[in-house]
RNA sequence: GGGCCCUUAGCUCAGUCCGGCUAGAGCGCUUCCCUGACACGGAAGAGGCCACUGGUUCAAGUCCAGUAGGGCCCACCA
């Protein structure tokens, strides 16, 4: 028997401090802890995304984990047992430009480790060169500092994490996880290594992966080329990289291309360096583009790439890893030249050069030799770039670990298995999936990843056998190959003659993210928990990276378990501001501080504005929206503490129409909650819960206080209680997943436990309340009676509580008969003195005369 | 170049799948009311060629075709 709530209500309930208050109890009671004897049936496993740890902090991470924490609240009202993880994605690229950043420091992998270095206090202008390993130890100094700020936010927004199931993707566990994954791909031959043209940062020193890349529209300028053709043919060619001319390894035009069919099987010359390179067709050139002429370089654009792939062509490479130009000896292999020493002397002009600069003086050595033809032509094109990179991305030839992608039908199959929310995401998956070109690039040539258990041979020469990896055996992982031998050799033997040396190499941080469910869900270390918790039920992410996580992750299911990784992913929009542009993250300004918005306008309210943004819609950043969210939970607040005040004790049963009328709407609306959070329309949910609980307050509240204020034991005054008692309860259930912290409050005083774990109302339940007869429009037309009323008073300009003379109301019959019996609260709630009176009509009327 | 989504009141959005009363809500605005849950409140009101053009239909915000604008994803960038 719950205590009486009358002791509990405060006099004056406020939202400010429930979050102090309840926070602190749920982790006390381990409230969310997840109860891992529970089966497979019973559990609900969400793959939460773990958040990169490297940005500031703003309105849109608060937006989407709320959507996330929507549905495991529901779900844990419904009975399943949540299984709500929560990862920092520390690893990668990204976290190393912000510790670098944040310390004012570079690596320099050559340096030795320096015990005793401390980063000064303030960042320093010019970067401090530091070793690998002091660069590490930066990382696990800083990282847990940027991690314990999200989990601050987090926490104070409610969400429903467990915790102590906290991961990180740098972490021993998912660095374990990642390396067994990687040698049972290197042994199943999925993932290879290889040498080819890659796209690299000339920058960051890197490889990029297809998912990371970027276009850019930047400004260029075409130039024409004269090559010489056969029989002393002048050959135009346009282009926008001249400097590449030394790497060209021939002319290509379209097959059907009139002007060049004759030419195609002969050779030409190329201007100042005199190579002969021959003139081919392929599909792919254009005869709208320039003269239609192309040269193919090694390697200018991805075109390129796939020009000297399907046709064979020589490789000429000349871009370094710093996107310098690397010298060259003309008249060697590979290097041949009708005139070796004008070569050689044009080229050493440009030979060190950045592109960009060799790019300059090549149109200088052009042009004095009379080989250019007209002014530059201007243009704008689409250039590669790494996301985050500030050069255009060049393509260069190095040794890289790949994972093959599986044929194109069975991913394309994957993506139909799958529950998209919304449904039309699922295009931008089979975009990605058709688009695909290679195989997948998972090496970086970073310092902050995780390692490939892998090394290589020396042989007696000295030379290191990058093709034939010496792998790890899975008792040693995780491991770091630059720390430890590899099996049968000893430590002294590392980077000697007839020893080994480690890959210098880390995984691309998707590498590791595309594990997250293994990583969670304990695969190869805890199979109980496995089994319980896999496939997961739900991944919830951004639609920015369907093509990179969502995607590899489905690869790497597919690849382990022949399966999907999860039954449903839901995809949540953007916060974008009023101009539709995603929420920049360097345009702070105190509006959009996460921390600020919680303390102005409490958790409830900003998790109501969150709620309004429907899977896969991006959403306008309006403050607005956070004021009524506030609003709301304050009402909830005074109408619960009033409904419950009124309801105490309540014993009967809701015999009169207007109060089951009341219950009719409430089962139809708990129906509609339940089937949308079903969907994962969380933001219908609440929509449809606030739109029945607003004209709650103010019309049937109003309505019924009169009676419910009645004598103990009378029919009419037992009904209002009775139905007061549960309406009151279910809304607050219905709010729960929402606006967990009010609900909580409300809950407090009149139930025992957390709400968070109670039963979802059930629409049967109440329907057990109540008859076919019932109908919710007599509440509506009510409701309306009551307007009317109030309309009368308002255009009088006189107070609500002035009295009412007389009301006649005309209407149909049926309406008529059911507003008979509500008259007894029209008399209270409109504070009339003199008579009702009722005639049928056809539509409704009312005539209220004031005192 | 291909694709997806969006366009409804000054603002933010429901309603479109499955066509059907006079197109809804909130914010903002105007006027009024301190009534015994709430003034962090309440009542009432003004405000809309549902982007445009055609078609289907007894009936179109809703279905079909096209056009325009916005956003995003993808693409071979000489």
């Amino acid at each position: 028997m719950p205590p009486s709530p009358g002791s509990r209500i405060p006099e004056k309930p406020v939202l400010e401090g429930l979050e102090d208050k309840w926070q602190p109890i749920w982790e006390e009671r381990g409230l969310f802890r997840f109860d891992r004897s529970k089966t497979r049936e019973e559990v609900f496993s969400i793959d939460t995304p773990p958040p990169t740890v490297s940005g500031r902090l703003h309105p849109g991470h608060m937006f989407s984990y709320t959507h996330t924490d929507l549905i495991a609240r529901y779900q844990r009202m419904r009975g399943k047992e949540v299984f709500y993880p929560m990862g920092w994605d520390d690893n990668g690229l990204n976290v190393e430009r912000r510790v670098q950043l944040m310390t004012g420091t570079i690596v320099d992998p050559s340096l030795p480790y320096d015990p005793d270095f401390v980063p000064p206090s303030k960042a320093p202008k010019r970067p401090i060169p530091i070793s690998r390993p002091n660069f590490l130890e930066l990382c696990e100094r800083v990282v847990p500092e940027l991690e314990a700020e999200y989990h601050q936010l987090w926490s104070r927004l409610g969400l429903s994490v467990d915790w102590s199931l906290t991961y990180t993707t740098i972490g021993s566990h998912a660095t374990r996880i990642s390396q067994i994954a990687f040698l049972g791909m290197v042994k199943r031959d999925l993932a290879y290594r290889a040498a080819a043209p890659t796209l690299w940062d000339v920058d960051m020193k890197t490889a990029v992966a297809q998912a990371e890349l970027e276009d850019r529209e930047v400004p260029s300028d075409y130039r024409r080329i004269v090559f010489q053709g056969p029989e002393g043919a002048q050959l135009l060619v346009d282009t926008t990289r001249p400097e590449l001319l030394p790497a060209c390894v021939a002319l290509v035009a379209h097959p059907d291309d009139a002007r060049y069919q004759h030419l195609f099987g002969e050779q030409a010359l190329t201007p100042l360096f005199g190579v002969s390179v021959p003139i081919v067709s392929h599909e792919l050139g254009d005869p709208e583009k320039g003269s239609g002429l192309a040269m193919i370089c090694t390697f200018g654009d991805t075109t390129d790439v796939i020009w000297w792939r399907e046709l064979a062509l020589p490789l000429r490479a000349l871009v370094q890893r710093d996107g310098t130009l690397r010298p060259v000896n003309w008249g060697t292999p590979g290097f041949e030249s009708d005139d070796p020493t004008t070569a050689q002397k044009t080229y050493d002009t440009i030979s060190g050069r950045s592109t960009k600069q060799a790019r300059g003086l090549m149109i200088e050595l052009l042009e004095a030799a009379g080989k250019l033809v007209g002014e530059p032509r201007p243009i704008t094109h689409a250039v590669k770039f790494w996301e985050n990179g500030n050069r255009p991305l060049e393509i260069v030839t190095s040794n890289q670990w790949f994972i093959r992608y599986p044929e194109r039908e069975q991913l394309l199959k994957r993506g139909k298995e799958l529950n998209w929310y919304p449904d039309f995401m699922r295009v931008r998956y089979e975009n990605w999936v058709n688009g695909l070109i290679g195989d997948w690039n998972i090496t970086r040539q970073r310092f902050f990843g995780v390692p490939f258990p892998v090394w290589y041979p020396i042989d007696l020469e000295g030379e290191v056998d990058f093709l034939s990896p010496i792998l790890a055996t899975d008792d040693m992982l995780p491991v770091d190959p630059t720390t430890t031998a590899p099996p049968g050799f000893d430590e002294s033997a590392r980077n000697q003659p007839n020893g080994f040396a480690a890959d210098p190499d880390v995984m691309d941080t998707w590498a590791t993210s595309s594990l997250s469910p293994q990583i969670v869900c304990g695969w190869s270390t805890d199979p109980d928990l496995f089994g319980r918790t896999f496939p997961m039920d739900l991944r919830p992410q951004a639609h920015e990276i369907i093509r990179t996580w969502l995607f590899s992750t489905v690869v790497r299911a597919h690849y382990e378990f022949d399966s999907l990784p999860w039954a449903n992913a839901a995809i949540s929009g953007f916060v974008v501001d009023p101009d539709r542009k995603k929420l920049s993250k360097s345009a702070a300004n105190a509006a959009d501080d996460p921390m600020t918005m919680l303390a102005t306008y409490g958790v409830d309210g900003v998790r109501y504005w969150a709620a309004q943004g429907r899977p896969g819609i991006d959403m306008v950043f309006d403050e607005g929206q956070l004021k009524i969210g506030r609003r709301l939970a304050t009402k909830l607040l005074n109408a619960s503490k009033f409904a419950l005040s009124l309801s105490d004790g309540a014993k009967g049963q809701p015999i009169v129409a207007l109060d089951r009328a009341l219950l009719v709407g409430l089962a139809a609306l708990v129906e509609e909650a339940t089937s949308s959070l079903d969907r994962f329309d969380y933001a219908r949910a609440i929509e449809r819960t606030e739109a029945f609980f607003w004209p709650f307050c103010d019309d049937y509240l109003e309505l019924v206080k009169g009676r419910a204020y009645g004598a103990e034991g009378d029919e009419g005054t037992e009904s209002a209680r009775a139905t007061l008692a549960i309406a009151i309860k279910t809304i607050v259930q219905l709010f729960a997943p929402f606006l967990p912290y009010v609900t909580e409050e409300v809950w407090s005083w009149f139930q025992e436990g957390s709400v968070h774990r109670s039963a979802f109302p059930g629409a049967d339940e109440i329907r057990s309340r109540i008859r076919d007869a019932d109908d919710f429009e007599l509440l509506v037309t009510a409701g309306q009676v009551l307007s009317a009323i109030r309309k009368v008073k308002t255009a009088a300009q006189v107070s609500m509580k002035a009295e009412v003379a007389s009301v006649h109301v005309v209407g149909p019959a049926a309406a008529l008969a059911g507003l008979e019996s509500v008259e007894g609260d029209f008399r209270n709630a409109g504070v009339i003195t003199g008579a009702i009176t009722f005639s049928a009509g056809d539509e409704l009327q009312v005539e209220a005369i004031l005192a």
